[in-house]
DNA sequence: GTGCCTGCAAACATTTTGCAAAAAC
DNA sequence: GTTTTTGCAAAATGTTTGCAGGCAC
């Protein structure tokens, strides 16, 4: 049975009453100012946890694979094999001038789940 | 001047021909067979340099940034100061059931460019 | 020949992990 | 008391960088 402890009492407070979307890092030196002794193990670990969850979401900005083809299209990531899909139908392409904070360069979509292939190994 | 060298040419005829997606481990593991002597930090380079003349995009699936709201919407990533800015436009809602190569369980759409803040800046 | 690019190795940033002690139940 | 969770430190992972030599032009 799962505990509740200070520790994930204090980071899910803080995400909730927050709109930075902070980093692990920034979550860190936040709790660490409520919680002394917290070591940045057990924020990547409650961290983890909440998202596996379905508490918290992650956001991707730190970026590790390539793809030739610059045409707008999706992506759709395999959770089990971590096979990389293109997706290219017509949700793929956005309407970026309804955006108000900033000129838009470029977008991404990227779709998680379980692919086809590994559905079927179980 | 920017010079052609035989590194470049392998990694993008590399990028060019395959539908894979690989990271740039990958990349390494791949050049490497046709060029023995290549360092990793070249192929960093050089991807990175690829991704900033707009040749290769960069797919991402290494994530670090959290957020307690997790109703489907949408983020504005600024170049500049790296902020982040929620966005809750109708295009943030993706109609996932034409997706075919696998059961999407949640998605994330991400735009890139300069906010506001930072174009005023200039 | 000049200046950009590479290989190498070290540095850096971020995240994960093993283990003993501490805390939750 | 039992089991989960934490703090700590080390390790693993992914990426960047400084520099001397090499290569494109």
């Amino acid at each position: 049975m799962e505990r509740i402890t200070s520790q994930k009492k204090v980071i899910i407070d803080y995400l909730k009453s927050v709109k930075i979307h902070p980093s692990a890092e920034e979550v860190y030196g936040y709790v660490k100012k409520k919680l002394p002794r917290i070591s940045q193990g057990t924020v990547y670990r409650i961290l983890k946890n909440f998202k596996e969850k379905g508490e918290v979401c992650e956001i991707c900005t730190n970026i590790s694979h390539f793809d030739a083809d610059i045409s707008p299209h999706g992506h759709f990531v395999c959770e089990e094999c971590h096979k990389i899909y293109d997706l290219f139908g017509k949700f793929c392409k956005l309407d970026c001038k309804c955006v108000k904070v900033g000129k838009v360069k470029n977008y991404q979509i990227h779709l998680y789940g379980v692919c086809k292939k590994c559905q079927n190994k179980k």
